[in-house]
DNA sequence: CGGCTACTTGACGACGCTCAAGGCTTGTGG
DNA sequence: CCACAAGCCTTGAGCGTCGTCAAGTAGCCG
């Protein structure tokens, strides 16, 4: 316990200070628009942030463990986490990748039912699940949001399971490809590139292969020529079209 | 759109009769206090039968299909729906299945994210979606429920990720068996008694597996004597804690 | 009784996993 | 600046679990 929690909030540096300036780490945010905050007023933003602390964890370090006591709900603001479920033999499914405007927290247990752990260097705005929980008596727009989020989750997670129960490794990997070439674009972003900060037993674990698998099927859709994979993990998708199609199905 | 129509609102027997009789249909209803209702007060309850109409579908007939308005949300009274997605090849992973006390309608979108089919005759309690969502602007305890549904969802498809991308044949099926063993007791019933109202097919569906598959992990199980197979589709679960075991991954 | 559907079982094959080796990049220390 | 180690990724060979195809059985209903 002491240990772990050295490890998950070992790199907190700078929230007090900013505090401290009287200046509400939210008036500076980068996704204070589109993440769950947006649902609040300026006014409630306020009171809201005096709950806030800002962290930092590194890349590869674990932030949260399935089975701990749920005490804080996140939005994450840059980087990007992986959240995850293990079998006791070490088999492990990766439920989704966390991206700027994320909330991490839409299971309200009395524990944490999975695993996180930051992909990249992440930093997120944390609030305790009591006081976040107390917010909504008062703040009825926060908890209408919750829902949505949660609904979306919902509708994801759905087409998450096709993909686990029906899918072929090809047309797995082209739908997360399709994924991530939507949230890019979303973001303000080209479409047809796309830089992935984790590593290919992520995805592995992501979409239910192995490392392997996942390595002969970008070969296989670089020879397709539907990509071509340059340094630093970034991937050009050169037929978005055909790339769709195999995600759907063909 | 009419055939459609006639075939899921076709069979809509006895509401109104009920209504004119000025009883509340919810009065009578079996699962009031475990459904999404639970969150309404007597006052609240009788408001929101109002918009409520009962009907009754038979087996294997549609419900809701994928890509349609989403026009209404359901609570399910009685029998077992099962909630899936198809790809255009007509793979189809089921997502749920829905009992008794159990929300169709979590996912708040413009159209269906998922179709949905009576496995046995099925009550449900059917209400627009517009009237809903006006009840969540004076009925903040309704909207808290809801949040509460989806949260649990989460939980329970996070699960079946696990379960889709990780686990193995036995693993699924037993981790079926759990599921169902703890519903049952959960409704009062033995928990080492199930009665499957779904085909093999189904459970194929669920658990990302064939129907040769399942019926071939069922004989396993049963030379095992870790089940019995009666007629009906019961299964006796005669050793709970190794089928709990195999359900963890061994 | 015949036909239908659901389920079971068998034989075979394929897709993806396991095991293994090698290449490439990155960081570190001599 | 280079040598070396450690990861990460790729590729190959062989295997196994589960899917496919097919036949056979059992229960149900007209």
């Amino acid at each position: 316990m002491p240990d772990r929690k050295s490890k998950t909030t070992g790199t907190l540096p700078s929230p007090i200070p900013r505090r401290r300036l009287g200046v509400s780490p939210c008036a500076a945010c980068d996704v204070r628009d589109s993440a769950l905050c947006a649902a609040l007023s300026p006014i409630e933003r306020m009171r809201f942030s005096e709950g806030v602390t800002i962290l930092t964890v590194p890349a590869a370090s674990p932030l949260i463990d399935e089975g701990e006591p749920d005490l804080y709900v996140f939005n994450v603001v840059e980087g990007c986490l992986k959240v995850y479920k293990l079998l006791s033999d070490g088999r492990r499914q990766i439920t989704g990748f966390l991206f700027p405007g994320d909330f991490l927290g839409l299971v309200n247990s009395a524990d944490y039912t999975c695993s996180a752990e930051a992909v990249t260097e992440t930093r997120l705005c944390r609030i305790s699940r009591k006081q976040f929980d107390a917010f909504f008596d008062t703040m009825p727009s926060l908890e209408r949001r919750l829902y949505t989020f949660a609904s979306e989750r919902i509708a994801e997670v759905q087409e998450h399971m096709l993909l686990l129960g029906r899918k072929t490794a090809a047309e797995r990997l082209a739908t997360f490809l399709s994924i991530l070439s939507r949230r890019a674009a979303e973001a303000g972003r080209p479409a047809d590139v796309i830089v992935l900060p984790m590593s290919r037993d992520d995805i592995a674990d992501y979409l239910g292969l192995t490392t392997e698998t996942v390595s002969r099927t970008f070969s296989k859709l670089r020879k397709a020529k539907l990509i071509s994979i340059d340094k630093d993990r970034k991937i050009r998708l050169l037929d978005l079209e055909k790339i769709s199609e195999i995600a759907a199905g063909s």
